[in-house]
DNA sequence: GCCAACGTTGGC
DNA sequence: GCCAACGTTGGC
């Protein structure tokens, strides 16, 4: 068995929010055009994994909860889909491009826990997704950082 | 296989 | 809405 492994994916909250995702309960995570996070998904995902759900594009950005893994990556319906913005005409069935993984809701946190606050914890500081110019829509988390992150919320909703 | 042009992401 | 960062595309 593979350790369980640790994440943090970003979505726009216009687009999919946690609460979208509360009331789905899972979701496939589509729409992914970008070879480092498919490959992510492809590779490195496995169910039981846990996810940081990451709200971006949004004032303010930050972590709103908490996803897991329950599906290994399988071809990305949409991108077969001439109706959708995410199709891909360079992509075939017999041959697809594009993964996803499916995840379910675990928990919204209480309150949402900034980018701004992300930044000012040492325990944080080599996340990825503080990173100067970061844009990747998937980046692993260290089992440390995870657990801070919880704890962190826990202690926010006392 | 280089690299300029272009497109996208996402914080601000 | 701006723009820095950076991934992708395509001509050569």
């Amino acid at each position: 068995m593979n350790a369980k492994k640790f994440w943090l994916m970003k979505s726009e909250p216009d687009t999919f929010s946690i609460d979208d995702l509360k009331r789905d309960k899972t979701t496939k995570w589509e729409g992914v055009r970008n070879y480092q996070a498919r490959n992510y998904m492809m590779q490195e995902m496995s169910p039981g994994d846990m996810v940081l759900f990451y709200h971006s594009n949004t004032n303010p950005p930050g972590v709103v909860g908490i996803m897991e893994v329950i599906s290994k990556a399988q071809p990305d319906a949409t991108q077969f889909d001439k109706k959708s913005e995410y199709y891909d005409p360079k992509s075939s069935p017999s041959n697809p491009r594009w993964h996803c993984i499916q995840g379910k809701f675990v928990k919204k946190f209480a309150q949402l826990i900034s980018l701004d606050d992300l930044k000012t914890k040492p325990e944080l500081k080599e996340m990825f997704v503080l990173r100067k110019g970061n844009r990747l829509s998937i980046t692993p988390v260290s089992a440390q950082e995870f657990d801070f992150i919880i704890k962190w919320s826990d202690a926010l909703q006392k």
